[in-house]
DNA sequence: GTTAGGG
DNA sequence: CCCTAAC
């Protein structure tokens, strides 16, 4: 299958798919890793560094049965690879080839249970639970195999947060001027008159004190309730001056000796105000409490725990990677790591943002490095939450 | 106690 | 970084 190959010479730096390098029929299963490489590479114009060929497989079949219009090409995907379309029938099942594992794809060859590739092009027919008639290249069990990919869409809800609920209502009720009770009224009155039977949530406090509005949160579907701000405490003071002053020099002088301890490693950047309150930066801003920027090497050994232990295990992370990082919380891991993503899906294709994504970065991460994120993201949305080897399960308790 | 996401 | 709902 190899025969034509992949053209192993080919240096394409364009940024485009190039599948000029496709050439001939490619059976993936064949491929050696640099091969895959490169056909990763001409399917998704960039280079990769990643030597799973598991992965690499899957991505490149799924790059082709996502981006590609197969009706436009001779091309079409078979058996675990792609091939010129030949002129024998095709009864092509896309479920079985977009499966790579081999166990899976040993029940092989029964195209009558499953929507074929053929079938979905041919007629476009809308399935008979009438939920959707999709005229797009469905795979099946793309989804189930995938569910990461529907999981990523489908944010955890999220109820809006006191503070959220509270200034909001602050807000709204200052627009209206204190006729909190009449703007109320008027909006039961716009009410459709089958809406009168409010739900429980709809109902206003007779004190005034609290009321629900139906408002939902960005689309989200989760509704806002509406209550009078009330007033609090001051947000927060500064965490030190509120500890007993016992307890508090412990945990100052430990974290002075670590502090210094990094400040030799870090090159040499002054970090003497660093837990100082907040200190009016030379634009006469005030900075943050507490802000550290993130050194390259922090920035490595987070990528490498990433890679390691997966995106989400940031408390595993924090303890076997920055165990003797004391400053970085996970939730500093998890916060930088969402950082980078944005960065490196950002940056990469056009330098363009560079202003803007640059904001918010500390350091300049190098390029390299920013790739190895994206591909670690990609790597990791294929595979779900799944541990690729080491079990938790037994490893905890 | 952790994780995810908005601020 | 901070804050905090969900887990």
């Amino acid at each position: 299958m190899v025969e034509n190959g992949t053209s192993t010479s080919a240096v394409v730096t364009s940024s485009k798919p190039d599948f000029s390098t496709l050439k001939g029929e490619i059976h993936l299963d064949n491929l050696t890793v640099k091969e895959l490489q490169e056909t990763f590479k001409a399917t998704f114009g960039r280079e990769t560094s990643v030597k799973d060929k598991q992965w690499l497989k899957r991505r490149i079949l799924m790059g082709l049965t996502n981006s590609c219009d197969f009706s436009t090409t001779t091309l079409v995907i078979k058996d675990n690879g792609v091939v010129k379309k030949g002129k024998e029938e095709i009864c092509n099942n896309v479920e079985h080839n977009i499966s790579m594992d081999p166990e899976v794809g040993s029940t092989s060859e029964n195209c009558e249970n499953s929507p074929t590739f053929h079938d979905i092009r041919k007629e476009n027919h809308s399935n008979a639970t009438g939920m959707e008639s999709q005229n797009y290249l469905v795979v099946d069990n793309y989804g189930s195999e995938n569910t990461n990919t529907e999981q990523r869409a489908t944010k955890r809800a999220r109820k809006p947060t006191k503070r959220y609920i509270e200034e909001l209502s602050e807000g709204e009720s200052r627009d209206s001027c204190s006729k909190l009770i009449s703007s109320v009224g008027h909006r039961a009155y716009s009410q459709p008159s089958t809406n009168m039977h409010a739900t429980p949530g709809q109902k206003v406090g007779l004190d005034g004190r609290w009321l629900v509005r139906r408002d939902s949160l960005g689309g989200s579907g989760v509704q806002v309730p509406y209550v009078s701000r009330i007033r609090r405490s001051r947000p927060r003071e500064n965490f030190m001056t509120l500890m007993p002053v016992t307890s508090s020099d412990k945990l100052y002088s430990e974290r002075k000796v670590e502090l210094e301890k990094e400040l030799k490693n870090l090159n040499s950047y002054e970090y003497s105000d660093d837990d100082v309150v907040t200190m009016p930066a030379a634009n006469g801003r005030l900075r943050r409490k507490h802000h550290r920027p993130w050194t390259l090497s922090e920035v490595v050994k987070l990528v490498e725990g990433v890679a390691k232990y997966g995106a989400g295990r940031w408390s595993e992370i924090k303890r076997l990677a920055f165990a003797s990082y004391s400053y970085r919380t996970s939730v500093d891991l998890k916060d930088k790591w969402r950082n980078l993503l944005r960065a490196s899906f950002a940056q990469l294709p056009a330098e363009k943002g560079m202003q803007s994504s640059r904001k918010h970065a500390s350091i300049p991460i190098p390029a390299p490095i920013l790739l190895r994120v994206r591909e670690l993201a990609e790597m990791q949305a294929q595979v779900p939450a799944g541990d690729t080897g080491s079990d938790r399960n037994s490893a905890h308790k």
